[in-house]
DNA sequence: TTGAAAGCGCTACCAA
DNA sequence: TTGGTAGCGCTTTCAA
């Protein structure tokens, strides 16, 4: 392997200068730098990422904790971690990969063994058991969604309490009284997951506030789940001309099953889904929605970590502002049968 | 931090026989090896990785290289992903994540910075640009794929070939003689991604050996795509009755324009789907599929990985044989119109 | 503006 | 069965 004592020689340079020249810690000649960079490209040298860590502290990789469950949506989990790993490189870090499943022990395992230099954790539930663990490591450190109790770690997240809101307040905009919730899988909310719970407030805050007859179900992520799920909201709330779908995986099957039932959206049902922009145009028809904003929410991540180990950064709690796009399948609320 | 001599102090031993115990490379008495288990612990020992790295040159770390192209099926490559981290760790081994957009220079940065001890490649094409660098680094890797000129890599992945001709036999047999393929979108094929070409070769094979009329078509993702490629199949070959989708993603869409083309499954249009098992149920009928055994290949990528760092491994290419499930969407061929 | 050299924490060789 | 210790490749302090 190519080292830096080797980058120095053919530089005819010390190893500290070539160290300094990669680093840029200190101020180089232009000629010295030059000539160390042209070694360093003609003997293809990278630094050994152990050797670097050792006398650094410095791993220059961040950790990215992910679930690994189904009932989560997993493109959106997908999209989160590539929006990761791409502003990752852009600081020259790369990402390790935990799963959720090793719990906090994972989290100390890593910070103990000093193999990430930060830890990024993601599906954050309401009584999260992983805060107090993630205090105690005194690391850089950022949640993606947002625990009871934070104290000073730093979360970022989607406003999905606002977004709850903004979608009944546009169903309420459009006329219509009584609307319903085609929510996560039962799972996700007996768990507290933070996303869900926060963004069912804000859906049920804003229909008492309107004045709107509402009905929130949770929905299993399979055909037959969604089917019960819609059948209990036309039995137990008939006449309901909206529905929010804030669960991207059963949206062909609602609007499959929509149209078995001879509802037309949005001439019979106004239809707002929750999900990234990019999944709104492949179902036939272009979907009211707010956006996810998966990318945006994925590199903030990866910046406020990086701030923190640049020793800049104050505990924050980052909220991206909804933003509904309409589109084709909400409507001017009629008087129309729906049951 | 606690250090191995912390721990061997505590124990009343020396540093290095605290990293035999440890490691197990020499036999350690029961006493001791108590002693020493106790300390490590009391004190929370974990061993520091970067110096660990750096003296064995071993980082307990795999490289998984993953497609974040959204053109790919992602569920399916999140489990895949699954499997892998899950099998890494209980080799006492992380996963770093790489993107494919990283390219050859993403290997070779891996490789010369001691970053990884192996590297387990996704979405492998058939002219794999990163199989000649692979080679040159000389470390343990696993292609998730099989291109045209493996070398003495190490490959696995299901036996797409085989699973073609399987999808292709079991409409045979129930009396299809005309079929179509949905395929995946046309960019998996442009590049020439390795499954899908395989998978074609035998959907084609299979067809012209047992006599049936056969149209293959890739489709893109979305609604419209699934359409359009529906229309263009119904249309050059009109009394088609059975269709292998070979793309996650528009099976949805796919039952829902055969039904609001009043074309009942399995009785008017018999549909095999190739997919995850568990991806089967959630669509309103149990689908007639061969699976894709993303965890079985997931975990074997690691396994593989692990013998050859274990230095007691051949080069091989293991594909694992196709496994089709009869449910309800597939049956005897009849004379119906299906235009 | 540059160089010399002391560690960082661990593994594994050499001795006992 | 155990201990001592050189050295892995780098960063960073101290000196020049």
């Amino acid at each position: 392997m190519v080292t830096i004592s080797d980058v120095a020689r053919h530089a005819g340079v010390s190893p500290s200068t070539v160290s300094y020249v990669l680093s840029g810690k200190r101020s180089i000649s232009a000629e010295t730098r030059r000539r160390v960079e042209r070694s360093v490209r003609k003997l293809g040298y990278h630094p050994h990422a152990g050797a670097r860590a050792l006398a650094s502290s410095r791993t220059n990789v961040l950790a990215l904790v992910v679930p690994l469950r189904v009932d989560l949506n997993v493109p959106v989990v997908m999209q989160f971690v590539g929006a990761a790993v791409t502003s990752a490189r852009a600081y020259d870090h790369d990402l390790l990969l935990l799963t959720k499943d090793e719990g906090p022990d994972g989290l100390r395992r890593i910070a103990a063994s000093a193999i990430a230099d930060a830890i990024i954790v993601m599906d954050v539930e309401f009584a999260e058991p992983r805060v107090p663990v993630l205090q105690s490591l005194r690391r850089p450190a950022v949640l993606i969604g947002v625990p009871a109790q934070p104290g000073d770690l730093t979360c970022v997240d989607l406003d999905f309490t606002a977004a709850g809101s903004t979608c009944v307040a546009h169903l309420a905009d459009l006329g219509h009284r009584k609307i319903a919730l085609v929510g996560p899988s039962p799972a996700v909310y007996e768990r507290g997951t933070s996303y869900a719970g926060r963004f069912r407030l804000g859906f049920d805050a804003t229909a008492a506030e309107r004045g709107l007859r509402a009905l929130a179900r949770p929905c299993l992520p399979t055909y037959d789940g969604l089917r019960g799920c819609l059948d209990e909201i036309l039995r137990r709330q008939p006449g309901t001309t909206g529905i929010v779908v804030h669960n991207e995986a059963v949206v062909p099957a609602l609007l499959a099953e929509l149209r078995a039932r001879r509802l037309r959206v949005p001439r019979d049902m106004s239809v707002v889904a929750v999900c990234p922009d990019d999944m709104v145009d492949n179902h036939g028809i272009a979907l009211t929605s707010v956006a996810i904003p998966t990318a945006e929410v994925g590199q903030l991540a990866v910046e406020l970590a990086m701030r923190q180990l640049d020793g800049v950064a104050q505990p924050e709690i980052r909220l991206l502002s909804p933003r509904l796009t309409t589109r084709d399948s909400t409507a001017i609320a009629g008087r129309r049968r729906t049951s």
